[in-house]
DNA sequence: AGGAAACTGATAATGATTATCAATAATAGT
DNA sequence: ACTATTATTGATAATCATTATCAGTTTCCT
């Protein structure tokens, strides 16, 4: 929380209330992908009149700063999970039926990148997904 | 392209001078990856009067029956490719400076999706995008 | 040719996100 | 602590991509 603060003065950010709401909704939600309503939300419960404008900009403000992954789910909109500093390659499940989206690691990529490097490119980030039926959707059929 | 009318028969799908259109289109720029507001101005070449809710459906309904691809590139907005018989596993590589999307074959993920599979999902599809400056806007600066 | 059903274009509606702007609050320097 | 500077805020309007509506048209089967 504190190496969030300093990498927030680094910008020229100030910490205002409505920042650190919004921070804890996503520290309370580790590991959970919310989009920008469910953090509006989640945020009015510590601060009722936050605003929908400010929550899409904070957002935004922490993925610059890599606090946040902002990632586009195929549903049309984005959805912000908190950065986990230690995860190194982090994939995701997606299930089409019940919408839920499970991580997995995995550092298999490493030797497809190299093999684009070595053709000339210089790769900034990657993006993996699965969609697939979880065990549970399965099993209900 | 007569197996696409096969397809579109199948599925109860009429075969409209503007589905040729937007086929036609497709066809024209295989391997390239177009936005619906591309693909209409495209049309309008070869039809003055196609409307933009007609390319809409039409992507949609090609897509439905494996005709196209159907993809969102992180940029608010998806975009539309011609399916490629032969080729299996087929990944993106995206560059933020020029845009440009390359396409890359490769068939490492099927071990990762045993893994998976393993776990008791059921695999539908994946999504595999690395997001790469491109060996020419890297001799640029 | 005739008729059921699918399709079309124009337009309005939607949903997510972004821009605007006057009022407010956070920080640095005193 | 006080103040000036500047970032930030909430409300609202605007934008952008996409979808729904609907009356009129076209396709295609017989």
């Amino acid at each position: 929380m504190n190496s969030i603060k300093e990498k927030l003065k680094d910008s020229n950010y100030r910490i205002t209330g409505q920042r650190a709401a919004i921070l804890e909704v996503m520290m309370d939600n580790q590991g959970k992908h919310l989009s920008a309503e469910e953090v509006l939300y989640k945020a009015r419960e510590k601060m009722p009149n936050i605003g929908m404008a400010t929550v899409y900009r904070t957002l935004d403000k922490l993925a610059s700063i890599e606090v946040l992954y902002k990632t586009m789910f195929d549903e049309g909109r984005y959805r912000y999970e908190l950065c986990d500093e230690g995860m190194h390659q982090h994939h995701h499940i997606i299930c089409p039926s019940c919408g839920n989206i499970t991580e997995m690691e995995d550092d298999l990529l490493n030797s497809l990148e190299q093999k684009i490097e070595s053709k000339g490119y210089e790769i900034i980030d990657h993006d993996l997904k699965f969609y697939a039926y979880c065990p549970e959707c399965r099993n209900k059929e």
